[in-house]
DNA sequence: CGTCGCCTTGAATCATGTCAACTACAGTGG
DNA sequence: CCACTGTAGTTGACATGATTCAAGGCGACG
């Protein structure tokens, strides 16, 4: 069955708050901050440009629930998904080194977001060496993912290709609870994993078909039932767990001393 | 003509003061803690990785003269190329949150450089506000880089890939003083080029001399020579102007109040 | 009841990959 | 000095994975 899309609302706290966790202890005033630099919580319906390539921004997106894409469209129409943006997910925290954005991020469901200043983020760097450090995780971990896409898109096939991204959305889902051990909810349609694979939509279709057939996974609309993990993770061509890693005790050791 | 390979010294400083200039005022005080930070400067031969895939790693690395490629290896012996490492690049200053290498850093000639320590950059964070946003300035401009690499691998043909990839060199090349109006140096075998692409050896060959015989450039050895940069260009569907933005002058004022 | 978005499938075509052969050149060791 | 070897580049012939074109199905919606 679909799962129910999980709506986080303020007083839950963000899905952010849980990912973080596994890489640092966050202290009650730390969270406390979170919480206040998050206000206020808005709403966006489907198709809503949070940011849009080109154009100058001033903040950074929390995502805290529903699905969005990082993309960027050439001239003749061409578009590339650089990555699926999902609860939890800080989009961009360099607005305030890089004030014209080279991507669009648009929603492809209803989402939950906040807007964060680039002041904000600035004062986050400055003043709290710990929540610093926080996002230089985020960004690196943003840096990781997108060098795997480019291995993928560089050197696997389209059937390679779609497992990987199968495979690193079920993790990422199942990071922030999103996502059970038998599968998923992906709101993406055809195109946009075509636009993510850098397939054409047909061949998506094909391919997907194929990981069907082959008792890899099954599809029911946008429901995705991962059937044999053992070989989409093969096919994925996984070299390193993908596990974030926490803090380092010597690193926590010295932030310690602020 | 090959142009001679500049080779900096410990004395003349690291091509990256010079880069940083565009960005933000290096006072006096901030290129000597620059200057200080990367002794002593080191040298390796050709062929040597700087950082292994999959090996804890401790330090930045600072890269004064010379070629490195920034690489990730499949079990299967397929490689992907992440991106060309030159003088005044450094390569991942987000070492402190991320021990664990998730791609080789491997030079392809002779390279001058310098370790940056995970704890010395992490200084640099927290201690010195200016020189810290120099840092996100750094990642920032890395991820558009890949981003932009992403969108290559997945949308352009053959011959834009590799439009692609000579305009962005020959940028790159120029904003350190290493290329000239005319043309640049690249120490890279058509097997590199092929494996930052995406695509085969055998095509990159018949791409690259495709372009030489429609006047767009021509080859001697390793030395390329832009003809027509206008046609280059266009072939490289570039959307946005890659000049990097300066600091914005509010976020320098909110820097002077530390 | 028509239209629209999305999924699906077949057939033809094309871009790129694979295999194989040849050239040039730089070492290297006898 | 020469034979031998290895790396890099080049080119042709052929194979194939992926795209394009075209058509039809199906559900949502006005």
């Amino acid at each position: 069955m679909p799962r129910k899309p999980h709506i986080p609302t303020a007083a839950t706290g963000s899905p952010l708050i849980g990912k973080l966790r596994r890489f640092l202890d966050l202290r009650p005033a730390e969270s406390e901050a979170l919480r206040v630099l998050a206000e206020p919580w808005r709403q966006a319906p489907t198709r809503t440009d949070l940011i849009t390539q080109g154009q100058n921004r001033t903040s950074a997106v929390l995502i805290h629930g529903g699905w969005a894409i990082r993309h960027r469209t050439l001239a003749d129409g061409r578009r590339q998904i650089l990555d699926f943006i999902l609860p939890g997910d800080l989009c961009d925290p360099s607005v305030f080194v890089t004030p014209v954005a080279g991507f669009s991020l648009t929603t492809i469901t209803p989402c939950t977001y906040s807007l964060i200043g680039a002041a904000a983020v600035l004062d986050l760097l400055s003043r709290s060496p710990r929540l610093g450090v926080m996002l230089w995780w985020i960004e690196a971990e943003e840096q990781a993912l997108l060098g795997d896409h480019l291995v993928a898109l560089g050197r696997l096939s389209a059937e390679e290709r779609l497992a990987h991204l199968l495979w690193e959305l079920w993790w990422r889902l199942r990071r922030v609870g999103l996502a059970g051990e038998d599968g998923f909810e992906w709101p993406a349609t055809q195109e946009m994993i075509a636009d993510a694979t850098g397939l054409s939509v047909v061949h998506v279709n094909r391919t997907l078909r194929r990981l069907e057939r082959s008792g890899i996974i099954r599809r029911l609309d946008h429901a995705y039932r991962i059937r044999n993990a053992r070989r989409l993770r093969a096919l994925a061509q996984l070299a390193n767990a993908p596990e974030p890693a926490p803090l380092q005790p010597d690193i926590e050791a010295r932030l310690r001393q602020h």
